[in-house]
DNA sequence: CAGTATCCGATGCGATACTG
DNA sequence: CAGTATCGCATCGGATACTG
């Protein structure tokens, strides 16, 4: 449901948001839920697979569910586990909350992530922004780099979560930017955090 | 949650409001709760027991754990099967429910139910309000009855979930008060519904 | 890619009995 | 009454393989 609230909607999505659940285990869900009334199946633009979208049922529980989010941010002051540090995770949400309309100039913009700290084929990523869209690669696309982001999964990971703060995090160097001064500039600008960031942040200030 | 919630804190206040659950389970789940910070124990008036509250974490629930009440309440269009026709838990709830403000005069005011469609032992319950406190029992506790209520165990279930009109339930007879015309008054006013009952209620007059 | 089918170990939890 | 201890089944769900 967490899923489909941020705007999953095919199955290979769903499952990229939730790694460890088995296809089977998700696709049973998906049927509860559609037979409970709170997801509908309809058929994708290519005519043949499905999309699920909440019903309006479902959406009636959006702000249940935001509230209970936010009720774990603020009072839940779990540490996080290395075991929950998890760069395909985090860059599956990164590139799903990300804001295209905040990169400089008109035309393509290409981050590249370097991830520290994990193993070798997690450690590289590509963010493509172009004509609005967000593609999120692992292999080298190919295009010219316009910014470079190194940082360890830890600290790239509170950051997005909030639990540090972005500009503290760039000063100490712990992420490091590399490219020219307006693409530095805007990087904090389309980064948006995570979606309980705000609340994590709050919280450390008060 | 709920119970905890709806007000109860002894264990065995607990186990009536939840009575299929296991008393491991149940002392399980506490502990569980009192380690997240949700719950906290304290030592009963009696010096010895434990009463169970829910600290500030908790209580900070309690508002979204109502609005799924209500959302569930608004969207989900269950059928009381016959199985969830439970008469002790029925009671249970009115007992706490109850507003025993609301009875006629000052001294106490019994009010005898017949429930019908369940094993005989538990057809007969007995409500005693005195001098604020509301007790239930099984056995006739012997003091003379002030307003007897003979129902099915269906009608009064689906009438205190808001299901039907508490009215009409008494008009049609399925509802049937015996005694002076002061204590089938008053009925409706200490009858206090389910805590859902508005809710289930508006959505049947729309 | 979009799922379905099968296997099997882990755990959740109800039933029951027991203790102070 | 206020719990604890033990048992045993059911289901949950991850891993893996398979299909169109």
């Amino acid at each position: 449901m967490r899923e489909l609230l941020c705007g999953s909607h095919r199955f290979s999505e769903l499952r990229k948001g939730v790694p460890t659940m088995s296809p089977s285990l998700l696709s049973q869900r998906l049927k509860q839920l559609e037979y409970a009334g709170i997801v509908e199946r309809r058929v994708a633009p290519n005519g043949k697979d499905s999309e699920y979208h909440l019903s309006e049922i479902g959406e009636a529980l959006r702000p249940i569910i935001i509230q209970f989010g936010e009720w774990g941010e603020t009072w839940l002051e779990r540490e996080i586990e290395n075991v929950d540090l998890d760069p395909a995770l985090l860059m599956w949400d990164v590139r799903r909350r990300v804001d295209g309309g905040e990169t400089p100039g008109d035309g393509r913009t290409v981050a590249r992530f370097r991830i520290g700290g994990v193993p070798a084929q997690w450690r590289q990523w590509w963010l493509v922004f172009d004509a609005g869209e967000v593609d999120l690669c692992q292999k080298d696309p190919g295009y010219e780099v316009d910014l470079l982001i190194v940082a360890p999964v830890r600290a790239l990971t509170e950051t997005w979560m909030g639990r540090r703060d972005l500009g503290g995090a760039i000063r100490s160097g712990d992420i490091d930017l590399e490219g020219s001064r307006e693409q530095i500039r805007a990087f904090p600008k389309w980064f948006t955090l995570g979606v309980f960031a705000p609340v994590a942040l709050a919280r450390t200030k008060a």
